[in-house]
DNA sequence: TGTATTTATTAACAATTGTTATTGCCGGCC
DNA sequence: GGCCGGCAATAACAATTGTTAATAAATACA
């Protein structure tokens, strides 16, 4: 589960003692990983595909963030706390997926040096990430979120389905569409 | 500074003997206690008045949270960790207000048992408050923001003017006196 | 009390977004 | 290759909100 380049190559090294404890598996798109109300029972690690996390607001569902290649992905309060996730997990498109249990997740975090410390970085980085997209809700219009999310993040543009990313920016489709084509 | 019922028994009888360290002041509605970019030197307690929390936002102000009697205010981010606040703090009423610098406060801070536990819980009630916030932005129309309010906080609507209630709710006084009264 | 200022309502019009439905395109899959 | 389903674009219309301006009402305070 290596990201966070400052902290990586603290473990990367040490990663492969605990290859045996994950499972890879293949799905199709549209799979639901996690389902919102459900205690998340296992984490997962993107080898190929994408996904995003949403939840369904009145039948309209809203997407929080997207994932992709090398990220790991969960509900993380869910995860962690064992709580009821707010989240929908789903695949976008078909993927490749290392699974690993909460037990065994556990075990990694307890003997793993310095991987508690990677999880807090993780959690503080999703938190900022909340912030930053809170506060583009309120400040900005639908077509400065798409603008900026063009610029800064072109990759989720060319890759997934305009509805998600009309979902995220809290619009219909048909609106992303117009604003994409000025009229 | 009292406040947050569960800790608040804890010391609230130790409080008189620092009561030399705060200076009453009053002030008339719209004064600018702390303005955005400053690094916040000061905290207040309101003995009477409201107050309110807000940012420019291209010209237009979006109100972030309202203060009422018998609750402190300051910028909580800027005055702890003395960073340029992103807020400005503008009286609404005019107000009594108790003062105490940032060295009086950090006196307290050292010297009462439980204090700095207490401010922990203020922050995460303020984080708490945020988010709360935020996803009513998501999920609620300006007419369920409205309701919800008028509900959850009748007090703010009897008492403090509708256009800060528009800017609280992130529409126009316009749009909010349509939906006040439906046409 | 009378005047000035602030605040709220209303109207008219523009801009944006939502809703519903239709069409066409493309890709996956049998 | 041909069919089906998902996706995007477009149109027509409705609903919501913004903008600007005028007016009315409420409030402050001298």
């Amino acid at each position: 589960m290596p990201s966070s380049n400052k902290i990586k190559e603290t473990f990367t090294t040490d990663w492969e003692k605990y290859s045996h404890l994950f499972k890879e598996i293949t799905v199709p798109a549209k799979t639901i990983l996690l389902k919102e109300g459900e205690v998340s029972k296992k984490a997962y690690y993107i080898t190929k595909g994408c996904a995003r996390l949403w939840f369904n607001n009145n039948g309209k569902d809203i997407t929080f963030q997207f994932f992709f290649e090398r990220e790991g992905v969960s509900s993380v309060e869910s995860f962690r706390l064992q709580e009821k996730s707010l989240f929908n997990l789903e695949t976008i498109e078909p993927c490749t997926l290392l699974v690993i249990t909460k037990k065994n997740f556990e075990f990694i975090v307890k003997d793993m040096p310095g991987f508690n410390e990677y999880l807090q970085e993780v959690l503080y980085k999703r938190m900022a990430h909340y912030s930053k997209l809170f506060l583009s809700r309120i400040k900005n219009t639908p077509k400065e979120r798409y603008e900026e999310l063009l610029k800064e993040y072109p990759h989720i543009i060319r890759r997934v389905p305009q509805h998600y990313i009309a979902s995220y920016l809290g619009i219909t489709p048909v609106s992303l569409s117009r604003i994409r084509n000025k009229r």
